[in-house]
DNA sequence: TGTATTCTACCTATCGATAGGTAGACAATT
DNA sequence: AATTGTCTACCTATCGATAGGTAGAATACA
């Protein structure tokens, strides 16, 4: 049965991509299903309500997103943070969808509190990231240039994709190394 | 029978509230129907469409901003920029709700092409008047850092939403100001 | 002025489509 | 035989949208 991936993968994989296209309210059992070939009733039998499948949405992205974070060598500042915000503008051209947890904390207010948890694990993991990143090279304590880094960049995502203009990120990609390095007060 | 405003403007400030707090999808004819004390069809009445509902909701809210934008002196360049940036957290703290145009943009992507323009004229709205303040002060074409403050301050709204944590969006909100004091220092 | 007409702003009732979710039969694997 | 996965068939609730009607205010005409 399953071709390449075990349905339950499946499932997560389509259901993210009609998410990450149009919002948690707009994706469907009903459509999820037709993508990957079965009925609405037995994506139900993976996930028994929708809340349960949005979090296993979270969980899947959230982890994959880690990966990548952790397979980025920290040694050299620059090269790091470019790499950091490569795998944004990489979501945006590959996928052609906006980052999951930008559309689900755009949409929060609306949301269960346990999505809402992981969408804000999702933040601070790329916000620690940078932060342990330039405790590396003797900047301490710098959380709210991480934050702020983190907020540009989602933000960023989010303008494009109004605008369907993709410079409109990379004005802001290639912005963000300048501020960082100005606030930490050398050139890279 | 209006009793302060007339039915149209009630359906536009229901709707509008509803869409922040869920997004576009989630929100629906019968809901703010009954949020304004009518039956959906006469909703239909004054919007024919959801798409027609959905544009009303933006030409209200970016004037109601452009309104304000245009209301903050430009002459003090730091007094200005701190203006600015108290706008989005107003929208934040009084609504307790995401900027509209934060939560049209992350679902731009399964809206129609119509709302997607006029959610780029509100970002472009925004960095345009920050790009004429730079301007002002003898900053000539600094469009690059503008997009970057406004995507920096709409990620923001969106990252605080998800954690429910107002300071998260304060500690951006403070971090701006100093990031565009030495781009701007460090300027030709 | 009085009458006829049109417009405004709603109503009830209903449409077909779709939402999330459930029960139980069926087939395959173990 | 038991478990797993998917199916058919169905449920209730709700979606956006339409049809047709009505009371009252405004307008046009004699």
């Amino acid at each position: 049965m399953p071709q390449g991936l075990p349905m339950r993968e499946k499932i997560i994989a389509a259901a993210e991509k009609r998410v990450r296209n149009a919002g948690f309210p707009a994706m469907s059992f009903r459509d999820v299903a037709q993508d990957v070939g079965i009925k609405s009733a037995s994506v139900h039998y993976h996930f028994p309500t929708k809340e349960d499948l949005g979090e296993a949405l979270l969980d899947s992205y959230i982890e994959r997103f880690r990966a990548r974070l952790e397979a980025i060598p920290q040694d050299n500042l620059k090269a790091a943070l470019d790499q950091f915000i490569e795998l944004y503008g990489d979501g945006l051209v590959m996928d052609e969808a906006i980052c999951l947890c930008a559309i689900l904390g755009a949409e929060a207010l609306g949301l269960p509190a346990d999505m809402n948890r992981k969408t804000r694990a999702f933040f601070e993991m790329n916000a620690d990231w940078l932060t342990a990143l330039f405790a590396r090279h003797g900047h301490e304590e710098e959380t709210d240039l991480s934050i702020t880094i983190v907020s540009a960049l989602e933000g960023a995502i989010i303008v494009a994709s109004s605008s369907s203009d993709r410079t409109l990120f990379e004005k802001v990609a290639a912005t963000v190394p300048l501020i960082a390095g100005r606030t930490l007060g050398h050139a890279p």
